[in-house]
DNA sequence: TTCCTTGCCGAAACCGGTTTCGTACCCAAG
DNA sequence: CTTGGGTACGAAACCGGTTTCGGCAAGGAA
């Protein structure tokens, strides 16, 4: 057992082909072996064929760090989680874990992360990470007004993409879900019930999507004739407990709305809260739309209308983009946006 | 500007200091100098001090990539996130993976993670990472009793650290919470309040914390005199959904029990809507006592009771462990446990 | 036929480290 | 004064790839 042990680690150690075995096999020298493989122009058609079927055949893999030291590319995508984010990211954590992972290895790349208490060591994560050569780009999310990530990175000359669009687009590759044309269609939608007057609870503002949200409301407001009362507008909510502090500031106006859409469904969660404290009832007394899509809005009654983000595939498409930009392709052709899908359920109706 | 660029770029490329730039700065050869960095005895004590210097003056940072095709070791943690878990593990799933990080990044090692959709495709994704050599060892959350990927990485002669225990501990190290202290706790103090039926809702049994809590539930139970009732135990909820449902089966039966242990917190949750559904009142007419600590037990009333586990502890504990044992320690010396920690706050009372 | 391309591949340097091996030097013992 | 054994370092191979450069042979133009 000891020695089928040894044998089996040595074997496996022994048998890792190199680019040396497959080039011996084939009496070709290595460096035949490697432009073949890689594309170069001055290998034969023949022989590139040749070469692909004995490496696949031998089960030729070339090890990233051996072709990094070279190259200078490691494969590998860099992310960094920022602790202070936790509790905003904590709900789709996971699946966008899950879809930049598959958008990585779907190309033979990995991912790589790095978790950060405060937004001090976040900045001095990444310089490490970039000094290291930890990574061959970043995918930063959560992207921010003015964001100090993209100013590094910039300044650095690394590759990088943004979950979320960015002002100053120089350099900047993204993917982003269009937050604020499902903001319009919350509204129109509750124009279409009845509604006339809508209050709006905004996510954090220190990101870009607060922004733009915040345009997409007051664009439908605007549309539908509504009179903006600054008494309905609130912002900087993302979790359940500001949405419920928020939720009691607007419900305690009068006239208070009889609807609310809330940019993030954490902040929709607190609406349900403070509605109940209330003694008012979702989808009767107030109706609520939201926007993410977490697990949690199918859980509580009645179940929350949102406009459903897939996390998972926005990771892949992030992941996929992070590629490119690395492989040198120019930003302006990496850039993506795509529409939240609406989950149509029971926290609207008409005016009560 | 793109002058600025470039040779800001051309800069930090031709700054990076090589371990040849140290050695030519001190008029030593390359060899000494790694021999000096990395503590060989033949290098004496005043070079080596030399060396060490003047290589933290210029700042030389070795690359891992370039250590690793000779050393073979990348100096990264590989974790593989198996999507089925992803409801279960969601709630710690961004603390776990900052600890991990932490524990990493200290000694100057790096996290690699891959997500597996499903069960079969872990497997897969595990034989990758290991072909590639994209990780020197694994961390292996939610242990199973018959845990495929030891048996995988076991026969790899792979290193890898558990967290939870295992049966057979044959080259395995590991960290872990001990549950099933939790849980004997858990009944002692609800056995003080007066409580004499008590249910227990358990986990997920292909896991090996599923049969510890059992056996903790058990033998307070045992020790306290009290009976066993199997209409008052249910297993394999994990979910707010399936702790709700065993719930509910458990409180039909008559008698009831005054008190329900829950293994984790989520099932906890649900017993907390069964309960509500019931008209029974949390803390008064029905104790609950849970485990894990999730953020979301503090927002519900009354808060819930329960053993908090410090993921973000664990997380850094392992990747330590794991790091010594990639450097070749014995596994014997790398198990280590902790307690969970009582927060005892409303959902516990005299029984009714 | 000669010369010049062009296509295709080999030879060797290179990337940034680590590790093996050889050896000069110093000191003490014979 | 030679000899033997450490000590401390240099030289060079090595890890597994990539990339530059040069050259041979075939084919076309002069």
């Amino acid at each position: 057992m000891s020695i089928d042990a040894d044998q089996m680690k040595a074997g496996s150690q022994r048998l890792r082909v190199t680019i040396s075995d497959v080039s011996e096999a084939l009496g070709l020298t290595k460096s035949t072996v490697s432009r073949a493989l890689n594309g170069y122009a001055d290998i034969s058609e023949s022989t590139r064929l040749r070469v692909r079927r004995a490496a696949d055949k031998m089960g030729y893999r070339p090890l990233s760090h051996a072709q990094a030291i070279r190259t200078g590319r490691t494969k590998s995508l860099g992310l960094v989680i920022q602790m202070a984010d936790h509790d905003a990211q904590r709900p789709f954590l996971a699946e966008f874990l899950s879809g930049l992972s598959q958008g990585a290895s779907e190309e033979g790349w990995t991912l790589t992360i790095a978790a950060s208490d405060s937004p001090e060591t976040t900045f001095e994560t990444f310089r490490t990470m970039i000094a290291d050569r930890k990574a061959d780009g970043f995918i930063l999310p959560r992207t921010m007004s003015d964001d100090p990530r993209v100013k590094l990175l910039r300044a650095s000359g690394i590759p990088f993409v943004l979950f979320g669009r960015c002002e100053d687009p120089a350099g900047c590759a993204w993917y982003d879900v269009l937050g604020e044309d499902a903001m319009q269609d919350a509204v129109r939608h509750l124009v279409a019930l009845g509604h006339r007057r809508i209050g709006f609870i905004n996510g954090g503002m220190q990101y870009t999507y607060g922004h733009l949200r915040r345009e997409g409301f007051l664009t439908a407001m605007a549309e539908a004739g509504l009179k903006i009362e600054p008494e309905h507008m609130r912002e900087n909510a993302v979790t359940i407990r500001d949405g419920e502090g928020r939720a009691h500031e607007i419900l305690g106006s009068s006239p208070a709305p009889t609807a609310i859409v809330c940019a993030v469904d954490m902040a929709a969660l607190g609406v349900y809260r403070a509605a109940a404290a209330r003694g008012l009832q979702i989808g009767r007394d107030l109706s609520v739309i939201s926007y993410d899509g977490i697990q949690d809005g199918a859980h509580v009654t009645p179940q929350l209308t949102t406009y459903s983000v897939d996390y998972t595939h926005s990771g892949r498409r992030l992941s996929a983009l992070l590629i490119r930009r690395v492989m040198g392709e120019p930003v302006e052709t990496l850039r993506e946006t795509a529409q939240a899908r609406f989950l149509n359920r029971g926290s609207t109706g008409p005016p009560a």
